[in-house]
DNA sequence: TCAATATGTAAAATATACTTGACAAAATGT
DNA sequence: ACATTTTGTCAAGTATATTTTACATATTGA
């Protein structure tokens, strides 16, 4: 599974850590890592409240990143 | 968490039964009906993978339907 | 140069996505 | 009316997403 670089790249542009993020969405940072180092597999639910508290939508920030 | 009927629309859009649908994305036909009921919560390379199979984006088959 | 913050990673535990097998009810075709 | 297919659902098991704790390195600011 490769990157998702997208998803670093949003949260960059908004000047906004891994563990800003991670509690914006409740989730630990570990997990917030694993999905931006492709080390797994979200699911959906999580995928839907990072991109709102990203100002994103799924097809920006999931679609053809994840490698099946 | 509420049905996901664009997905159920976007098989029957394309005459294509559970059980088909699972095929095409190798799980059981059980996942399927799951995710369209809103038993559970898929993995978003799963959600992918639905469409793909059904012609559709994660915008257009999960964003917005799934209650967090 | 030092302290603080941000990131990468790992191991063990827990929650939950997903499977298999099975049965009943509803829908469809003849 | 009957046979077939499709869908809903349940229970027990397996695979994996996610947590917690912890430590090391890199980066940033005073």
């Amino acid at each position: 599974m490769g990157k998702n670089l997208k998803l670093k790249a949003a949260r960059a542009a908004l000047d906004m850590s891994q563990q800003k993020l991670a509690e914006a969405v409740s989730v630990s940072r570990q997990t917030i890592n694993a999905i931006e180092n492709g080390d797994y597999n979200p699911t959906v639910n999580l995928c839907i409240a990072i991109c709102k508290a990203l100002g994103k939508t799924l097809d920006e920030l999931f679609w053809e990143d994840e490698t099946m």
